[in-house]
DNA sequence: AAAATTATTATGTCTATACATAATAGACAG
DNA sequence: CTGTCTATTATGTATAGACATAATAATTTT
């Protein structure tokens, strides 16, 4: 164990058993770094991760602080759906189901502008049975390229995250009641609750993919990652 | 902006647009030191930062590579629910269900081993409407100065974010649909869908709390954040 | 040819020092 | 008492150098 793992450890120590309860000031990095016996450097290591996680609070001239506990941030890892499901030990196998060319027309969101657009909606299976349904618009003024794309083989997901520079995403989660169209893929009854992903990628400013996966919220689940120090 | 903010999002750009394509092995660390003008320190705090996001991979002696993309992680940021509520603007009410005390046998999941247990239901409001129904388990092994509160007043969200020492915290995000309690008390009809979190909460190796926490689907999601350099 | 040993090397840790800067506290003027 | 300027200070950034270590590559031994 490295000097700064040490004293980070020890300082998330007296955090979590509130030896230092929320809202104390601490003493200074360079005192700290004398009681530690580290440089300051090592010192600055230990409370930039204990930053990062939200647990103490830092401003010049004004100390560190150990931080009110009024949320609590994890870290959310979603894999490509291909990797997740034969991760799982299951059999992966894909489907086109349709693909659309056509104009702004297609995006009722209106986030687009007036590019053309490519509609694909296509189904992930896991050892048969459906686990993922995607539906997916691509900007053309964004990815040319997609235009002589089938998908018949590989997914826009998978074809996307490959060969396609982003900047940035937004996610957003939600639970929904499955549309008809959504139960007939996913074999799900009219009403059914399906989790659903949503997800907006960015190069720049310019929008590159807009999709909604839809999964049976029987089968799905999400687990964050408990963010600890190891 | 920093030196090393300069370097990080240049090296960003780089991948990004896939000058430095997946699966590239980058130049040493110092040779890019000094191509960018800075003392190795500097740079490797840019690549650190570039490393955390999952954008590329080093290994001792191997190098530095560009990440192949197999996943997306961001954070994900959950309030304690009072301040999300009156965070969106809304008027925050709380009201206690029941509060019964008994044993491991309160605990389908085996997790409390043989402690007594709090079990507490409660409901959080939104300008009166129903946002989130609260049911929880409390192990009095762990946290013994529970059984003196009442929870008529706070909610034991609040209470044991604020008293209670903990060092890990589980997340499971899912979807399903309401139960006929969870109907009742969300105002929803039977078999609507519900987005719910369920946390378990430790100290070292003792669990603390068990929560599942369930709000009615058409008023909730989250969303993620981008998790972009500023 | 395979296995075990040794050398090399790129990243990782730690230290010490200098200077920059945001934010507060104190001094001062009105 | 109020607002403005100034000084102070704790954190933040940057640098250079020494040493540690994991992992690969090269060499030697079997």
């Amino acid at each position: 164990m490295h000097a700064y793992e040490k004293v980070r450890a020890e300082m998330l120590r007296r955090i979590t058993s509130q030896v230092w309860p929320q809202g104390m000031t601490l003493p200074h990095e360079e005192v700290l770094a004398d009681e530690f016996g580290v440089a300051r450097g090592t010192m600055r290591r230990a409370m930039a991760d204990l930053t990062e996680r939200g647990l103490i609070e830092r401003k010049r001239k004004a100390g560190t602080k150990v931080a009110a506990r009024r949320a609590h941030s994890s870290t959310l890892n979603i894999p490509i759906v291909r990797v997740e499901i034969t991760d799982s030990g299951a059999q992966y196998s894909y489907k086109l189901l349709s693909r659309v060319l056509g104009g702004p027309e297609l995006d009722a969101t209106g986030r687009f502008g007036r590019s053309k657009l490519l509609h694909v909606r296509s189904i992930h299976l896991a050892d048969g049975r459906p686990y993922q349904l995607e539906d997916r618009l691509i900007s053309l003024d964004a990815v040319p390229q997609a235009d002589a794309q089938d998908f018949n083989e590989i997914s826009p997901n998978e074809w996307l995250v490959e060969k396609v520079p982003y900047s940035a995403v937004r996610t957003i989660l939600r639970a929904e009641s499955a549309d008809e169209m959504q139960a007939k893929h996913l074999k799900l009854g009219h009403g059914d609750p399906v989790f659903v992903i949503e997800r907006q990628t960015q190069l720049d400013d310019l929008p590159v993919t807009l999709v909604k996966m839809t999964h049976p919220a029987a089968s799905f689940s999400i687990a964050t990652q408990t963010s600890q120090f190891r």
